[in-house]
DNA sequence: GATGAATGAGCCTTCATTCAT
DNA sequence: GATGAATGAAGGCTCATTCAT
């Protein structure tokens, strides 16, 4: 047997847990540092483990930071889509469940937030979130233009769906973007009613400043 | 010593076209190469001058960098203002040049565009960009819930002029974050004409998706 | 636990074979990649063992690459000498023998030549192979001087034994560097060829370019 | 004025003088730390600068060995060319010539040889080889036999020009390899004197031990 | 015996900065 | 003013070695 050393992480892991430890200081080291400064020492060191275990499992930076972003992808794309599916057939509680999802808690948290933008803000990982993210961002554009198709045949609305669409989905990136670069912290009620203020103004007769009119 | 060459840029420049050259070559350079990637070598290469001037003139890459966020500040403020001044005192009209102003070639090139990503995204720069843009930000947010504000209260509108105000400023960095971000081009018209779309939405007695309705 | 599986090797295998697995596998990767490439993994990758193996059965990189060597040198002599003994007592047998006994295919093989000229060419391993080899090489120089001397003493040759026995020597190293370095592929038979005609030179009267004359 | 420093290296030179001189160095750190070894902490040791230096004058590690083996090879060439041009018409003197190139102290120094030995010795480096040195030595080959030919057809000698030359190259070569893998220092004259043997036995009324026979 | 995760030293490379000319 | 050689810190990556399982 060996003496727990409580303050010691635990010398061997299973390869997906610290694959995901690993992911999860990346994401924590963009947040903090940015891109350029983003370095696989201090990854570790965030994860608490020797650069050295960065390249064991992840081979290159370049590796470690597409896995990262295929992380945040896919999560994003998970809760989305389990919105979506609790919402029902109704397209208001489908949009309304839509614009929720990129407030969840688990979701649109300050380091995520800040991570996704340092994809965003860095041309040289352009061509990695097209890779990583272009077909997701292509399903969620369907999806939500989709809805909004369908709400907008209701009483009486008028406009392209596929524009209000991106309305809706530039006022959420633009709402995400505020959170992150601006100083004085928005909480994420003042995100989720700016986005409704948005839909409400398309959409007066479904929606509200507090969100679905029920 | 050295005899002149009509090929060769002019042995003595003004101080200023010299900076002026060095900082449009490092926003040339930010949306090619990424903030990660931009290098001296690669500015003064742009600007087809040595790599020791970039010190001469600006001592360090970190004063380049807030120079050039400096200008591109300054020439954005300069360009709101002069599009409010002609757009005369009508709120609806005063609204259409703020949304005009933002696409205006001189501003939404894709390099500028990219070179704002850059600031926006990457962390390490947020303490600069707060120096740099901080009152300007908060100078324009002020001008356009103020005008907000005058168009709600014509005609029976509703809303908060605050949140009105941020609803079409995100949407305009919603979309300018689009046109960078998006592999399929993205034409000025259809990025306008999305924010058309979203001030009809609030407006729809002052705008159409062609913008102000006359 | 490990339920045997008939495609695995043998979970228990007797020291002597898994090192000599290494030591085949370690002839193999100097020979493909080279001294400064040749990688504890990648030596135990071709073996098809596990990294940590190669230092259970040789604590360390040094100490393989000694054993190694030191393989070499013993299936050399023992190969010489092994021609010799069954040359019987004629000298021109016996340095038929010798020359022949170089290109064995046992011995003359790309791999094992490769090996051979990863340590010549590098400096770092040349005490090591003095320590190894010096001993064996002496042994050789000694008998096929011995060997030379008495053939030149036959017939009226004339010459130095000393001097001609390295001639035929560096002759066969100069082959066997040949065989490696070269592009198109050398045949045994032509590089057998080339020392033949050495020897021929030195001895007409007992060599020709097929090797000795009976 | 500046102070002179007798000690301190002049800070700048031409681009020309200290790629030479990182040659140099690295010539020498081959030589005495061997390939895997030369590092370019190493070599910029040895050249008495800093190591971003090399970097600043070779882009690459590959490229400095590149050059490097492309100045061994040029060098080799330039000599033995001069002497074939010296030695006139005759064959025989011609023979003698390119013998006595290999051993010229400008060639055959204790590091060259060693340099060329890594460069040999390496699996690594033999693409690199054959790039930088292929056609060298097609020419060379090309030339000694063509001598040897005209040797052969001189006086009743018999034998394959081809395979008389490549006696004479590997011997060559092998006395190279001897002299440095061998511990007790071989003398130059001692290594000629191999060769010349090696020459007399094919061409016995045109060279003795000493060389050629006048 | 055997495996493979984990560590850390050392390498190549990049690049901001300095400075002689 | 302007150039480009020179420096050295820091980053990504490789790999010998250690060690818990």
């Amino acid at each position: 047997m060996t003496k727990s050393q409580p303050d010691q992480p635990p010398r061997k892991m299973s390869r997906d847990t610290r694959r995901a430890q690993l992911i999860e200081a990346t994401i924590e080291t963009l947040a903090l540092r940015g891109y350029a400064r983003t370095t696989l020492t201090e990854v570790a060191r965030t994860a608490g483990l020797s650069h050295g275990l960065v390249n064991f499992h992840f081979d290159t930076k370049e590796k470690l930071l597409s896995e990262t972003l295929a992380l945040l992808a896919e999560e994003y794309r998970l809760n989305w889509q389990a919105y979506l599916e609790r919402a029902g057939a109704d397209p208001a509680a489908q949009l309304a469940a839509l614009l929720l999802a990129d407030f969840d808690p688990a979701i649109c948290t300050p380091a995520r937030l800040s991570a996704w933008c340092s994809f965003w803000g860095e041309a040289q990982s352009r061509p990695l979130y097209q890779a990583q993210c272009g077909a997701n961002d292509a399903a969620y554009n369907a999806c939500i233009a989709e809805i909004c198709g369908q709400l907008l045949a209701q009483r009486g609305y008028e406009g392209d769906p596929a524009r209000v669409a991106r309305v809706l989905r530039v006022t959420i990136q633009g709402v995400w973007l505020d959170m992150i670069t601006t100083t004085p912290d928005y909480t994420i009620d003042e995100g989720l009613a700016t986005v409704h203020a948005c839909a409400a103004a398309f959409f007066p007769r479904h929606f509200c400043a507090a969100g679905l009119i029920l």
